[in-house]
DNA sequence: ATGTTATTTCGTCAAACGACGAAATGAAAA
DNA sequence: TTTTCATTTCGTCGTTTGACGAAATAACAT
């Protein structure tokens, strides 16, 4: 029970869903998602610190930047279930729509360019 | 997205959770799920009507009691699929064994003897 | 009609949440 | 080694949440 809660409450705060479909697409690291949301970098790593933490999203180090990406088959059945469920009843959404254009563009961007404009 | 939402929030708690399982053996009226979780009985009207609003559960009303239970196959594909992740992930739970064993005395007791008990 | 009573609504209060900025961390670059 | 900089942690603040009891509601029983 203990960790399906981590990822009910993980889910039940809309950006961080909007986060999960974003994460669709392909991995991206904080300061990617932090341009697509337009919150402050903190605000951003503790959402999906909590994401991390109920096993919905994963994490690599790589040069200067951190990349989360969704977990593959070795997830936990509970996991899966949840992503598979969020995907399937919001990929047609507006919002979803709205942020993969937005995402678009950002991946289209140099990584250092999007980090630097955020100290502004 | 909004609907989607008011599921995931509706299960971002622990008691409502529960209140899910505990309607999978049989449909319950609002005095009988206040004696099995022991909260004040406007408490477990809020979180009823919050799983209500999500469309989680259904509602009747049968002479001086209001009943719910859990949707049959009208309700939405995403409603459907959050009951059955929920049901598929919790039933072998410790929690919900102990509820079930608790409710199963509940069911066993008069209905009227249950509401009054409550007044004291 | 009147009274009873199961349920809901409302107001309150403490705890949790989500946002921010400032400061700490830690790894790559110089 | 020192600096730089992406990310995380911490403390704060306003809002939301979940609990309660009291009062309102509405349907049944008398």
């Amino acid at each position: 029970m203990r960790g399906f809660m981590a990822i009910t409450k993980a889910l039940s705060d809309p950006n961080r869903v909007r986060m999960l479909l974003a994460l669709r697409r392909s991995e991206l690291c904080v300061c990617q998602i932090t341009e697509l949301f337009g919150f402050a970098p903190s605000t951003v790593s503790k959402h999906l610190s909590i994401l991390h933490h109920a096993g919905l999203i994963l994490s690599r180090k790589s040069e200067r930047w951190v990349y989360y990406r969704l977990p593959d088959k070795s997830a936990s059945v509970a996991v899966r279930e949840a992503l598979d469920w969020v995907h399937k009843s919001l990929t047609k959404t507006d919002e979803a729509a709205a942020d993969a254009k937005k995402l678009k563009r950002i991946l289209q961007t140099d990584l250092a360019v999007i980090c630097r404009r955020q100290k502004c």
